[in-house]
DNA sequence: CCAGATATGTCAACATGACTGTCCCAAATG
DNA sequence: CATTTGGGACAGTCATGTTGACATATCTGG
């Protein structure tokens, strides 16, 4: 790698260098490198289980996605769901199709807005998303485990400063 | 949503609920949730600034996986490539021979076992690589600045403890 | 030194899940 | 009533993964 292992960066807060807290802060091109391969690791890990349960089930992470969502936010709408899943209309309509023929998710017509259609998760719909919900949580139950619950915190704070400000009210709003 | 708030786990450490350190922990599920969300989330903003380059330049993610860890461990076997990208060697093949054909990766013979093609960057490729990897760097500095030094332990932490534990010996062997 | 294991490459067929573009209908909105 | 909005449907394309089968060069153990 000819990439220096010091890289300038205008405003960041103190790191482990020896820095006077209000200089310039200089992060180590390792520390960056680590960050981004425990997030690639670290993620894969996480839906390995979960995949698994959908392969055996003849389904894929756009289901189980909709599915997670849908079980988040019982009754929202298909545009609410395009918009957390980053998709088009397009995409979203075959896994949603797909999930309705297996009788896992269901439509209401909107109350307010009646071209709404709200979704909700059938019966089986629940039980299915709960099988997977429960190889996530056992993947990051254990993660927050090894690491303590004084790390979850930090954890969580970095993961919200990679998401840009305009999107987080997007995910603080999942936090009903 | 049917699924309990609160969820027996066997054996975690201290949360923010009060339970004496000892008892055996119990994880809210929204914590849970929340590092799920924010993990999908912030994994899908850092990549968000490569994703442009890559596409403007008729490349994916696959290449940029590629790339990232042949600049990582330069003089990387296939073997060992495909071990950290988790595919098939089909998979990388095709990857792998559009990245040689525009000149962005080489080859060359292994020393110590001719058998191997030990994998580097051209001049042009280290030069794509940077690129892409500045756009990583920004998000993830960024990250790093808004939660401060000290949560970064803890994303650390968090994460590796997200992978098997027979994984996270190659996790860090990255770590030179 | 030879038989078998290993590292890699390649061809073919297929599945998934994204995309774009277009057209349509029903309901809300002004 | 005209326009906008939410949603559905159809068609085609692309990127990236998969299996399976086979070839070739090289290493390694008996």
């Amino acid at each position: 790698m000819t990439v220096p292992n010091v890289i300038p960066n205008g405003s960041l807060a103190a790191s482990q260098l020896r820095v006077t807290p209000a200089s310039p802060l200089f992060l180590r091109e390792d520390e960056i490198r680590r960050g981004i391969e425990l997030l690639y690791f670290g993620y894969t890990a996480m839906i390995r289980g979960a995949d698994a349960i959908l392969d055996a089930q003849g389904l894929g992470r756009a289901h189980h996605r909709a599915l997670y969502f849908i079980a988040r936010r019982s009754g929202l709408s298909v545009g609410e769901l395009i918009g957390l899943l980053g998709i088009t209309k397009q995409s979203l309509g075959r896994v949603l199709s797909e999930l309705q023929a297996r009788g896992l998710v269901e439509q209401m017509v909107g109350t307010a807005d009646r071209r709404q259609r709200l979704l909700r998760l059938t019966t089986t719909g629940a039980a299915m998303e709960a099988r997977l919900f429960a190889e996530l949580e056992r993947s990051m139950a254990r993660g927050y485990a090894e690491a303590g619950q004084q790390a979850v915190s930090g954890f969580w704070a970095v993961l919200m400063g990679l998401v840009p400000p305009d999107d987080r009210a997007r995910v603080e709003a999942l936090q009903d």
